[in-house]
DNA sequence: GTATAGAATGTAACCGCTTACATTCACTTC
DNA sequence: GAAGTGAATGTAAGCGGTTACATTCTATAC
């Protein structure tokens, strides 16, 4: 591989000279510029990422770091964070921090050693404190799904209240008036202001909530099926269920399934979250939208502009939730 | 951040000596070891990456290219590629090339401008011509769902002909003698090798395989859907259908549904792939498992034994598919 | 023609580490 | 006791760029 000593030497100029004609900065004659451009591609020139970064101080990547990379839910967010970088040629490195407290900072300690000029980071199992911390060290960082006072410029989150606010109104709505609710776990703020808003909605409606019709689980599949169980056994009657999120609604529609009821006819189930595989189920599910994909990339233009000095970007901080109406729910017949 | 100087003149000895026990390589004597770690951990030294990559001309990175971020499919290789090379404390560059020729090229042009050490590579678009002399350049490369001679050591490919092959045979089995087949891209190797496969089963079992009962898509749901309108429409009766994947199989099942006809009562439907949101369908859908986490995992070793030297790993290159029965085939009266 | 300013280019130090080679030093060996 | 040996450590030259500062050159003003 050609170098930039290679280059000045073919062109006859000097080192720096080559290197202001590759960040085009500063003022460089377009006689030699182009002399300078000539030689660079008779040689197939490409500058060395790693030496820029080392002298510059600038790596050009930033780490992302999720729950989880498979998954419905993730993968969408990805997928626009890389899409946004790296139209403005960074890179980016994931990694996973599987909603463990341990494995997220040490994911965390591994993008930052990585050199990576900013973090972005959709983590649950560290503490407020923690990000505190994080946030005033040497790598800016900028949050999804979750709110830190000190970066509000670099914080993208749902309503999370008004969605499930939103979901459990639409059911009322419907004429169900015992409807039960399947929690995440409580100790994350979403599933709390998850669990908020449909408190809200029930009292709104002059409903009162029942401890026994509330089953918490972990947001994963098999709490769901687990919690829908609990639910049936304590054998308080519900006609409307509202999940936490999508999956859990899943594992609790097989096993509503498994009991020989129909949806909606005998449960009008309605999840959280849209990923995208609720539109194939049948009944369709209905659920919360989500916009994960403007959030992350919402993200990463917040690095851009914050960390790379990018202007003139359009960037949104909160979201709103939407209703998506589907066939899983039904009117009740009162 | 402190550097290897600071901590060579606190601790007392040369840059050498602490390089030494960065890499703990060499013959270092236990006491100057202590010292020097003692040294590091009091300035909370933590080596540069950058700095490192660009003296030892390695930069502990590994680009991957998928056709989608996003997507059941591919989120599962990512992670498992991620986790294996995470452990290994090499980190992973994602980029997506969106199954397009020319974005592959750039994507691949991308990656290897970040100093990768290996690519590791799922595509389609490009030839095998080009993957040839990219795999005679500088840096090595790995497939995932493609063979190419030249590296058959760092090739990892599914026997796609039998998956299908076996697909279609479940159907015949159960006595369906008018079967349609839903083709990917046939412009794609593996799109081919299933299409082969059906068309072998067929022939095997003495059936004719009849043109009119022939959709192409691209692999992607609404071209299912568009698929089976067509085939609907050719007015040639079927009562089963091999899909060459999953995701064109829920598009051809909205479109039988829309019709008013019950699967499998009416139509007996088999995928292929087994992403996991087919087991959420109603009926859950048949499918041909293909392991692409463990071929993930697979070329994510294959690059640690021939680009980082390490040994003893278990690798394997070819993969046998598996039939996954389930409920939307059903036996066929005859 | 000389002084002078500003644009274009060059010089060289540095980014933080690796590594070939040189040096030191404590033991053996004869 | 001199010479030889090998392990532990040090020296210094890069790796391929960036950039502050110095230098050269040209055009303008007087």
């Amino acid at each position: 591989m050609a170098t930039i000593y290679e280059v000045s030497e073919l062109a006859g100029v000097s080192l720096a000279t080559v290197s202001r004609v590759l960040n085009n900065s500063d003022k460089v004659s377009p006689a030699t510029r182009a002399k300078v451009e000539a030689a660079m591609r008779e040689l197939g020139y490409r500058p060395n990422t790693i030496a820029q970064s080392l002298a510059s101080n600038r790596s050009n990547s930033v780490g992302v770091l999720v729950p989880e990379l498979d998954g419905a839910f993730f993968g969408i967010m990805l997928s626009s964070i890389e899409d946004e970088l790296r139209a403005a040629g960074k890179h980016v490195i994931f990694s996973a921090g599987h909603s463990d407290e341990e494995k997220e900072k040490a994911s965390i300690e591994f993008l930052a050693s990585r050199q990576c000029d900013a973090l972005i980071l959709h983590v649950f199992a560290v503490s407020d404190e923690y990000l505190g911390t994080l946030a005033n060290g040497p790598v800016p960082i900028a949050l999804i799904g979750r709110n830190l006072p000190e970066i509000p410029g670099r914080c993208f989150s749902l309503d999370n209240e008004e969605g499930s606010y939103q979901a459990t109104r639409a059911l009322v709505e419907l004429g169900h008036r015992k409807v039960a609710y399947l929690a995440g776990p409580l100790w994350k703020s979403d599933a709390r202001a998850r669990f908020v808003g449909f408190q809200r909605a029930l009292a709104e409606s002059g409903l009162s909530f029942d401890q026994a019709l509330l089953a918490e689980g972990n947001y994963q599949e098999a709490s769901g099926k687990q919690g829908m169980r609990s639910l049936l056994r304590a054998g308080k009657p519900f006609t409307g269920l509202v999940s936490a999120n999508d999956e859990m609604a899943i594992g609790a529609i097989e096993e509503v399934r498994e009991r020989g009821m129909v949806i909606p006819d005998d449960l009008s189930i309605i999840g959280f979250d849209n990923v995208f595989f609720t539109r194939f189920m049948n009944p369709a599910l209905s659920t919360v939208n989500y916009p994960i994909d403007v959030m992350g990339r919402m993200a990463a233009r917040s690095v851009l502009r914050d960390v790379y000095g990018q202007e003139g970007l359009e960037i949104r901080n909160r979201f709103e939730p939407a209703l998506v109406r589907r066939a899983s729910v039904a009117r009740h017949a009162q």
